[in-house]
DNA sequence: TTTACTGCAAAGGGTTTGCAACATG
DNA sequence: CATGTTGCAAACCCTTTGCAGTAAA
């Protein structure tokens, strides 16, 4: 069984948890984002999944939001992005274009992820905050916008 | 002289090689961001600076960003925050929550520093982006947040 | 006295929602 | 057939902009 039936069967599962069906856009919408090389904008997401009605994206990734299957961030514009949950897709950060907003992923050395991790504990104990998670971001500019810039 | 002097001349000597003037409307928005804990959104300014006008609050905002004296940055909810420029405050990051969007600053161990930037040096050379900045938030519940929610 | 700045109100753009029709269990 | 889902269009909210009046160099 490929790795893309594996997220369907876990997708359609976390959904029926929610008593929300799998349906065929909600499908789509996942293959959208398990084919995109990071975060998608809703735009993007409309282009690929041909026919969706923009409500029905919104809708369709609020759901799967709430159902654990997708991640929606806010990076450098004002534009959201969505993305799988990091339980399906693995842990990783984002290197983001601070000129059009385009986002990649990229993996961080476990050493970096641990020093993180202390951090983390110990600003938990020197404040009244409960902390759990962590988002780290390199900004830069992407090849296309050089290219266009110079 | 004070601290907050120096941020006074500071701030209007970047406007002025804009070509823009130090206004009373700036001088107090540089105040209330000078006083508060960590970056605050437009309706914390509006509630700081009695009478200014939401349209003057984000032209100025906007104008001390260009000049280099302001940043704006956007975290868990999809309202704008603003902060002085980090070569004004000093380097530091963010501890998030989650619940109500509130932001607070935090100092992170240099030993920490040197590892992102170092992420960053082989992120560039591995890639064809250019990398410039980098952002940590660590993610959690504030205080008010874990009382309310309990 | 020229140029920048202000407040008001209207417009803009991404996102959400009401509703009637449709599809699924 | 009862409930969840869809697409359309209108509403919504944060943000930006046009404009006429005001203040600063």
């Amino acid at each position: 069984m490929a790795a893309v039936d594996d997220l369907h069967l876990t997708a359609d599962e976390r959904l029926r948890r929610d008593g929300q069906r799998y349906t065929a856009n909600r499908r789509a919408l996942v293959d959208v984002l398990a084919a995109s090389e990071g975060p998608v904008t809703i735009a993007e997401v409309l282009a690929a999944a041909d026919g969706l009605a923009q409500s029905s994206a919104y809708r369709n990734l609020a759901v799967l939001e709430d159902a654990g299957v997708v991640h929606r961030l806010v990076t450098a514009d004002d534009t959201a992005r969505y993305e799988l949950a990091e339980d399906l897709t693995g842990h990783h950060h984002h290197l983001v274009c601070a000129s059009c907003g385009v986002v990649a992923d990229i993996e961080v050395p476990e050493v970096l992820e641990r020093h993180i991790a202390a951090l983390a504990a110990s600003t938990a104990s020197a404040t009244r905050w409960s902390v759990d998670h962590h988002r780290l971001d390199l900004l830069g500019t992407c090849p296309a916008c050089q290219a266009a810039g110079s």
